[in-house]
Parts: structure tokens; sequence; C-alpha cells
DNA sequence: TGTACATATTCTATAAAACGTATAGAATCG
DNA sequence: CGATTCTATACGTTTTATAGAATATGTACA
């Protein structure tokens, strides 16, 4: 178990939330990430680097439609970008912050396994 | 419009979703995330530092049972933790790197401020 | 011990979002 | 020009989660 408590200074008033403005379009923004589908094209885009819709689709194990409205709702909140060609489209994460944002994810994941988990099971929260 | 590009180098393969094993949880995780009360409440805890309760749901404007609810979520996710004292408790960010992925969060928000408000409008995505 | 205060939990209803299926648009190939 | 492939959209259904109201727990204090 490493320091939780390292980096990042505390924020100031001048960041976030003050007398919450637009917290409901922060909410909406990380709402992307809070999908499994969305979670698993992100995570193949992150990997592969640019990928067709073809081969998502296949690597992610859902239906094509689903896919798709998923790349749609990723590219609205700048997520992931498109390049056409042909019939084909090919999509690539946007914002190279969306990377440290799994990253940090994913380590305060594994240091809560087993509470995450257990409030999976519930159904709860 | 700064560069999006900037930081943050691609994913190794041992880096999340490798072969999507728990792609649900992180989802789970992020959820934590995407609520209007519960942002609102991590902004808070962000600012002030230890909160309590009554503080919390007078600061936030939503009724108390709502506010100690999303507290509850918040602190199985790992992101607040409690220290009670008598009839109070206070909460506080329990995770630092919670607070770097608030940054991120808003910082991704303000380069797309317009197409995540159009996105909202229409009840999609 | 009884009462007031601070916080947590339960329950039901409603609204949003994800899913599956069907289908439409667009471009290449025969 | 017809057929096929790739991607996007539309629609009806089901699930999930949030909100709201009522209530329970638990602590302090008279």
């Amino acid at each position: 178990m490493q320091d939780k408590q390292a980096d990042a200074p505390p924020l100031a008033d001048h960041e976030i939330g003050r007398g919450s403005p637009d917290m409901k379009l922060v909410a909406k923004l990380f709402d992307g990430f809070a999908d499994a589908t969305r979670m698993s094209i992100l995570a193949l885009l992150a990997r592969r680097g640019e990928t067709s819709v073809g081969e998502l689709v296949e690597a992610v194990g859902a239906p094509q439609p689903r896919v798709s409205d998923h790349l749609r709702c990723l590219a609205w909140c700048g997520y992931v970008k498109v390049r056409r060609e042909g019939r084909h489209a090919f999509y690539s994460i946007a914002d190279k912050r969306v990377l440290a944002i799994l990253r940090l994810g994913e380590a305060i994941l594994q240091d809560n396994l087993e509470h995450v988990e257990a409030c999976e099971v519930t159904g709860d929260c």
C-alpha cells in the first residue's frame, strides 16, 4: 500500500465548485467514464492507438450499434476524435488528460479493490 | 486553447483493460464522480478541508439524508474518510489523487464547454 | 431517564440511461 | 447499377439510480 496522500496540493478557492456553478456539467463529463462499455473502449484506444469501429466491436465484444453510440458519447465529451477514410472510421484518444485520469482511477481502484467490489455486490452506491 | 496532447505518455500493455478484466469496477469507481450532488460535496471538501455533515448540507443545499447517502457512496469508493466526534461526523478527502482527477476533469471541461453543454441540452449521451 | 440534536438508513416512485433489434446512410467492389 | 461492407441512427424495452419522505440509530445533556 503506497502513500495515498502523495502529490497534488489542496485546491485553491478559484478552482472547482466555487458556489457550485457548473457541477452538473462536471458530473456529466465524468459520466463519460462511468460505464463499462465506454471504459473498455477507452482502455483499448489507450493501448492500441487509432482503431477502427470494427476492431473495437470485435475487441469489446459488444454489438456494433452500441459501440458506435458510446463512441459518439465519448466524442461529445472531447475524449476521442475520429478520422474518416472511405467507409472506415478510425477513433483515437483526443486528449492525453484522459489517459492521466484513467491511470489515477486504476490506481485508486487497486488500493480499494475489496471495498468497491463489496459495494458492487449490494447494488447500492 | 492549450495543447491537449501535453504530458502523459501512451499506456503500456500492463496498464488498464488488458482483456478488460475489471472494467465494470473501474466504471463503478468513476461513477462516484458522475453525479452533481457528489461533485458538489467533493468540491466543497476539496476547498474547505474537513467538514461536518451539517455544514455540507447547508452548503450543498440538498436534504440531509441525500448528503449522507452520497457521503456513504464516496466513502465506499475510498474518496472520502470520516472522523467521528461525539454526535458529529467530519468528512474529508481521503485520497489526494481525487483532487488530481477533479483538476483534470475541470480542465477538460473548460476546453470543451460548448460541446458538453450542447450535449446536455439534448439529454443524449 | 427522558429529550433534543446530528447523522444514518429504509422504502417507493420516477426519470435517465443502457440494451437489443431493426434500419438507414455512405462508400467500395463486382 | 446492384450488391456488399462499414458505420451511424432510431425506437421500444428494461434496468438502474436518484430523489423524496419517513424513520431509525446514536450521542449528549438536563
